[in-house]
DNA sequence: AGCACGCCGACT
DNA sequence: GTCGGCGTGCTC
């Protein structure tokens, strides 16, 4: 009998953080799925090394008896090591259970197929089905600016930083990569990763037009949105070489592709990369760290990368080290097309409360004229932020968060965006029965019927009037409209689009010749040192929507208008150069007077609780054991004091959070693994706290 | 987390 | 007299 230890669905706060040991007939290779008794249940295991340790905690006198494993999933090949490497440092640097993390990675339905299921499974995807199909249309002749970055992505593994503008041909770069990695090795394996669910069947259909030659199979999709079937189909073919191209969102950075070589993270500045629930991954970092331990070269594409990446591919200085990401520059568009033009309108000389200012409707108007297409963003949906009543001042608050009801006024509701209550429009005011509610602020929904008056003496060339479309989550929430509404604009059966920034990511919009951010004043001065990073990477690419079709950009130049009370805000005169560069060293210079990420490393431990205190007391017992222990080592990380949370109360659910920082971040990685032992205990002497949860790397503070 | 055991209210 | 509420405790 072989003792073998085996890493369990099994959360830090069970007490059981390591590997259980079970006894096997003979030995098994690390990365075998398992299924074995725990306690009076049976869960999928997976084996972590055929001999465990000796666990100290039990004295060695007794002996203490193995349960057996039940059953061998050995019709699959075992996880490789580099998987469970990855794996490894993943549920270390995210402060996760190994095992928890390590099962939440493979796919849910695994847990439930049976052995037989699965051999049946895995011997009917053994026959390819379908004859490798047609003949690949031939490529588009590339720019020398690509041609020029592939020979470097040729040279060397990275990883590398491709910042290329919007329209610049980034996609076509990463496909010829593909196309160079697959050709080399019959056996190679492509990553590639994009932001958003629906970002994907786009990039899956341009896959599979190029790779057609590679056959259906080949290639597969992972993400949520798929039925669990088919997550376990994708990922079978993953697993067992099957499929050439893995694309999908960040859960697929995680996927078992044995023989990984390249690494694509398109968009790779985009917050949604960054995991927001349970173990708080990023994505583009585990894409990096997985490159560098794979031999697999890594890609990390943007018109405005992240600061942190920025920072990484920063020209080498002397006596500093050598960069850790290389930079690639695509300045110019694909074709003659140039970047629209930057304008501002100076909203302090429009009257109050204007949504669309005169010059701007104007150019809109001269636009339309021509049937070109205009899109406004506006980053609120629904018909007005807030009701008001001016007798009694009553507000449409949430009874139940620290935020307003928004007003839709399209079902004549009053709902919160936080935890979703939803009620009728009082019809007169609840404080003071005043018939009279008056409404502040202005939404998509009250923006599509405000341009229908502003455009209502316009029309269509066949007579009809213009044509106003809202995308944002209220409009798509249903399946498949999303889908329909941009089928509809591409069809130019819209003239404005008005959406949130939903619509900016990612889609083409060739007729759309002018773009417009209303109101995008609120991240100039925001408490979030990362809003104008944000800010700016969404008015870039919201700019990169308009003039993609070359020919009609040369006749009309394409234009980006932005609405401000700020308009010689800096961050604007370097979106106006199209200068991310400059745009980047700037706020780099300051984050790094602020010592600030990317130039410290940050953590935050958020904790949920019926009242603010029981949360806030949580974490400042947990903050003084922290600090002792910090003193007692000698170690430079700062804990800060627990404050509410910007968004204090959600659902009747108060939180709170702790911020900790460090400027080294092998210091904070330290820190932090050796406080969770504190933070459990505070959390059993803090009954009152519902949840708490660590977030490395955090996004938003 | 699951799933047990274990003691107190409204039902055939 | 039972069914069932979820409070503590354990799982190699």
């Amino acid at each position: 009998m072989k003792e073998i230890s085996v890493l369990l669905p099994t959360p830090a706060y069970s007490g059981l953080t390591g590997p259980l040991s079970y006894q096997h007939t003979q030995d098994l290779a690390p990365g075998t799925l398992v299924r074995v008794p725990l306690g009076q249940r049976e869960s999928l295991g997976l084996v972590w090394h055929a001999l465990a340790p000796d666990h100290s905690d039990h004295a060695p006198d007794k002996p203490r008896v193995l349960r057996p494993v039940t059953e061998v999933l050995d019709g699959l090949p075992p996880l490789s090591a580099h998987w469970l490497q990855l794996v490894a440092f993943a549920a270390h640097y995210y402060q996760r259970a190994l095992g928890e993390f390590a099962l939440a990675c493979l796919p849910p339905q695994l847990r439930e197929v049976s052995q037989a299921q699965l051999a049946r499974k895995l011997k009917k995807r053994g026959q390819p089905k379908d004859t490798p199909g047609q003949a690949s249309p031939s490529p588009p002749t590339l720019t020398p600016e690509q041609a020029q970055v592939l020979d470097r992505l040729d040279q060397q593994t990275g990883p590398y930083v491709l910042h290329g503008n919007t329209g610049s041909g980034k996609t076509e770069v990463y496909l010829r990569r593909a196309a160079e990695v697959l050709a080399r090795d019959p056996s190679a394996q492509v990553l590639m990763l994009v932001p958003e669910i629906n970002l994907t069947p786009q990039l899956e259909e341009r896959v599979r037009q190029r790779f057609a030659a590679l056959g259906q199979e080949t290639i597969v999709s992972m993400h949520s949105g798929m039925t669990p079937a088919q997550r376990l189909n994708s990922w079978l073919s993953a697993h067992t070489g099957q499929a050439r191209l893995v694309l999908g969102t960040r859960m697929a950075v995680l996927a078992s592709i044995p023989h990984l070589r390249l690494i694509v993270v398109d968009e790779e500045h985009d917050p949604s990369y960054k995991q927001q629930e349970g173990a708080r991954y990023s994505a583009r970092d585990l894409a990096v760290y997985r490159g560098q331990c794979e031999g697999a070269q890594v890609i990390l594409g943007s018109a405005t990368p992240s600061l942190e990446s920025w920072h990484h591919s920063r020209a080498a200085v002397a006596g500093e080290p050598a960069p850790r990401y290389q930079r690639l520059n695509m300045p110019s568009r694909v074709g003659d097309a140039v970047l629209p033009k930057l304008r501002r309108v100076d909203m302090n000389l429009q009257p109050r409360q204007t949504l669309v200012s005169a010059p701007l409707l104007a150019a809109m108007r001269e636009r339309l004229a021509r049937q070109e297409q205009v899109m406004l963003l506006l980053n609120r949906r629904g018909y007005a932020p807030v009701l008001h009543c001016a007798s009694c001042g009553w507000k449409s608050e949430c009874p139940h968060c620290s935020a307003f009801r928004v007003f839709h006024k399209a079902d004549r509701t009053l709902r919160c965006h936080h935890c979703s209550l939803t009620q009728a429009v009082p019809r007169a005011c609840p404080g003071c029965g005043n018939q009279d509610i008056g409404s502040f602020g202005h939404g998509t929904e009250r923006l599509e019927e405000h341009l229908a008056e502003l455009l209502a003496d316009m029309h269509r060339p066949d007579g009809a009037p213009m044509r106003i479309a809202r995308i944002d989550a209220d409009s798509t929430r249903l399946k498949g409209e999303l889908v329909r509404q941009l089928a509809q604009v591409h069809d130019g059966d819209v003239d404005v689009l008005v959406g949130t920034q939903m619509v900016a990511k990612g889609h083409d919009f060739r007729r759309v010749t002018l773009v417009a951010a209303l109101n995008p004043d609120g991240a100039l001065f925001s408490a979030d040192f990362r809003a104008p990073e944000r800010l700016f990477a969404l008015l870039m690419q919201a700019a990169g929507r308009a003039g993609r079709d070359a020919a009609m950009a040369r006749e009309q130049p394409c234009e980006m208008w932005v609405q401000t009370f700020h308009p010689a805000h800096p961050l604007f005169e370097t979106l106006k150069q199209h200068d991310f560069a400059a745009f980047a060293e700037q706020q780099l210079s300051e984050r790094e007077q602020a010592g600030l990420p990317p130039f410290s490393f940050q953590a935050l431990v958020r904790a949920e609780a019926r009242s603010q205190a029981a949360a806030q007391d949580f974490l400042n017992a947990a903050r003084s054991a922290g600090e002792a222990w910090l003193a007692e080592a000698g170690m430079s990380v700062t804990v800060y004091p627990a404050v509410p949370m910007s968004m204090q109360r959600v659902a009747n659910v108060e939180r709170a959070q702790m911020l900790i920082e460090s400027g080294s971040r092998r210091a904070l990685q330290h820190f932090l693994q050796s406080w969770q032992p504190a933070l459990q205990d505070a959390r059993s002497h803090h009954k009152a706290v519902l949840r708490w949860a660590i977030d490395v790397d955090p996004l938003a503070i």
